[in-house]
DNA sequence: GTGCATGTTTCACTAAAGTGCAACATTTTG
DNA sequence: CAAAATGTTGCACTTTAGTGAAACATGCAC
């Protein structure tokens, strides 16, 4: 049975694993609410949550695991569209954006 | 004297001249919310709430205003991060990005 | 250990954002 | 009206997101 169901994991565990304990600089910079939002780990988390994985999202987005990939690590930067694309169609959610002016 | 001060109007005046009087399509499909975030208008009623010209915010961003203008006008999509430094060093401002699951 | 699923990295390619400038149109001001 | 300011459009160019596939690394289950 090939292990299809991500979500036998907790978002805790699978926290661990990409950013380390709590307590480590990595992991305290994704908790502390991506004030300079790495999109990146904005991407995996929501992906996380969702209980996919990288091939799953690519697949319902339509492209490749590769891609997200470089996404959630902040090799690439991503276009709005591609970001509200895989958000609307592959996480089943919507993307907020707001301008706040000083 | 140059004309320094575009505040001179207000912005009823400037969104007048860009989309038309209430009423007309243009003007209605500004007005109810950008559901589908036209983002072009986000970044013109920002820039114009701003009081600032396509020119003057082109000098704070370190572009041009022809780069600014084919934004407003929807021709080029935006990166996230252009986005951000248009807002935060253009105007002042700072840009909210949410991500909400289903 | 082996095998499988998942994720990362590299390579090459192409589509489009981003840059710069110039010409033109429009609006505003005298 | 003319002149200046503002905004639009077109062109050529550079950079980089986006695409695709393959090789590699890592983690997990047996």
């Amino acid at each position: 049975m090939s292990k299809k169901n991500p979500n036998t994991k907790s978002l805790e565990q699978l926290k661990r694993r990409y950013y380390g304990k709590k307590g480590t600089a990595k992991r305290e910079e994704l908790e502390k609410g991506y004030e300079d939002f790495k999109l990146g780990y904005m991407i995996r988390e929501a992906r996380l949550k969702s209980g996919l994985t990288q091939q799953e999202l690519a697949d319902k987005v339509g492209t490749t695991k590769s891609y997200i990939s470089k996404l959630e690590n902040n090799i690439k930067e991503v276009r709005i569209s591609t970001l509200k694309k895989i958000v609307e169609f592959g996480l089943g959610g919507n993307l907020e954006l707001r301008i706040n002016l000083g």
